[in-house]
DNA sequence: CATGAATGAGATTTCATTCAT
DNA sequence: AATGAATGAAATCTCATTCAT
């Protein structure tokens, strides 16, 4: 399966939003406006003029602009995970897999979710508790893909250190790569993917 | 020199303010509220009432919110590239001096100016676009001593990826520490240093 | 036409607001609250009030309190500068013109429009430079009708003084009855009208 | 007497503040800046600086910031009074002292006393209704020596119109050049008052 | 569903005034 | 007298949310 067909089975089973509608038209411009301006610093109006709409009427799609940031955070982690899981799938050697989950991440975090995903770690703080726990289970399933692979890797010698600590790592490593890299920069993602590898002295 | 002498002379320098001071407790107090609310849900009343007066007496010592929040950044740089410069100038070898940085920054982000560092990376976006300049211009003399540490690691075969790459990589790994290691877990700093040593294949 | 139909096409024209809109009951009530008081000893809560709104509703008429100021001084202005231009056209020798001026601009001073009026002339200083030089622009317009006037009067050896100097000697004469004629007085407006021409001994 | 002399002798009597004390030079600035920036818009740290002492130092020299405010008017009537007291008294024909109560005003709200003058008309409202009822007696004073001139020349024929309305319409004609008129401009102080004389026909 | 005026709580900032030193 | 930190009330303005139309 490709990312497309598995966006379009998650569209299909109301997983996620159709990007063609209204709320998820809102949803990927909040996401762009969340990353760039901060969601304190971004207004039911600014939010409201994006997809343009007045901004009483944003409240017609969602009760709260909480509610706004909690779907951009719940959508891009369910994409993700499901993105993940058929990489994962589809590799055979444990470093193999290993790189399948950098590449998918560095893709999620850089490419079409980019925006999503920097929300996801920057916007933190802005959700009330019951919603951060909320999206603390769903994380807890796409970590667990990535700490089943690097507990394999441990096991065969591929690495040395503790897999949380090295999936804590590669998790702010990655992250972070929103903050510098460009895609119509110097290097591809694929690139970036080998360099990770190279420094894990993995390839 | 000691963290502690550096500390004493840099104060008595007027680099950073004096902790015991009205200044410089507000400033230990705004890093810790910024960071456990984030900037823009923390009320200049407050910090105010933090360090014990009324909201309008803040503006005696800083003309705005946002001021305070340059200070905070602005000190903390200071404050770590100084000691990260005598860190690494006591260490021999290329591996010993990225240790010695590996440590140094770990202590900067889980250690007493922690809450600062994490400010300086989540709450970026928070300041204006000039102050944003002015602390580039110091994060650019401390990111200089590890991407020559680094070049020095590279050149003697000890890391095959591209510094700069390396640097922000490790960026992204050791800030996000501050998300997730407890100084009261099971593991201490020097073992979290001696991982990512062992994560980049170097110990 | 008549002073009524004037004051209605320049409200259908959109020159000047509807009075009984709310934007236009607003500037009625700041032009007398600010005479009254002061535009700096005016809130915005006075003002809200004053037409029955919260002060975060005035918001939505205007971005500024500074705004609110301006529109009260530009659309006095307009309406004057065609209240007075109808006047000057219906009368034919130069010394009835003059008179007609004078009668006018005491109208303005001390009628229906008298609080927006010494709004323009003591709150001045409260706008800042930019708002001061647009308005500037149509006193401009307004002036030129009796710099013409009095030229006329001039040469055809009327009065002895320069017009300019006479035209702001009668600004200043003629704004400051604001501040000490009743219309519920002893004396008319056509009665002080005559007086002013008495003094120029031009009746 | 020279004007030099009577501001002496006032001083000496305590009737003003020695221009050269503290009192003095305090309110000489608060003129100025009351007139450029008004008096709401002037801070007491404004003041405070204008002379070279802390906003706090100045509360030992007056009670309140109006007590400044009404120092500047009180002694501007004052001072005027006595010096148009005497121009009046040099004069010998009833078109004379006329003129010579003009040329004075003019002195007084363009020269040295100008900015003072000018607070006294446009800050009239700033003050407490208390104090604006101390300052009305004193005007009385100032005014009743117009009132005595322009009485007689009505009496003798030489104005047509009503004394009080003449005296008005100057009042405001005179004040208003402080908005207008530069010494350093084409025309001189004596001019002025020629035009001025000219205006009503009596030169 | 959409509108857009209105709400009302709360934010930052200003500033005359006080007072211990 | 002078200082300058502190006060505390009040100002303008913002903005998520509501609701009648």
């Amino acid at each position: 399966m490709t990312p497309k067909s598995i966006f379009a089975q998650l569209v299909a089973d109301n997983v996620i939003s159709d990007p063609n509608g209204a709320r998820g038209r809102l949803l990927r411009e909040a996401a762009r406006l969340f990353r760039d301006k901060g969601y304190e610093r971004t207004t039911v109006r600014d939010l409201a003029a994006a997809i343009g709409i007045q901004s009483g009427s944003l409240f017609h799609h969602f009760r709260t602009k909480e509610e706004i940031l909690k779907a951009v955070m719940v959508e891009t982690i369910l994409l993700n995970t499901a993105l993940m899981r058929h990489a994962v799938a589809e590799a055979q050697a444990p470093v193999d897999r290993l790189r399948a989950l950098v590449r998918c991440e560095l893709e999620s975090i850089n490419g079409q979710t980019g925006e999503a995903m920097a929300v996801l770690v920057f916007e933190w703080r802005s959700l009330s508790v019951d919603a951060q726990s909320d999206i603390l289970k769903l994380r807890d399933v796409y970590e667990k893909i990535w700490l089943d692979v690097l507990g394999e890797l441990k096991q065969s010698g591929g690495v040395n250190a503790d897999p949380f600590i090295v999936r804590r790592m590669l998790t702010g490593a990655l992250s972070w790569t929103v903050t510098w890299y460009r895609q119509d920069g110097p290097i591809t993602l694929d690139q970036l993917a080998d360099q990770v590898m190279a420094m894990l002295q993995l390839a």
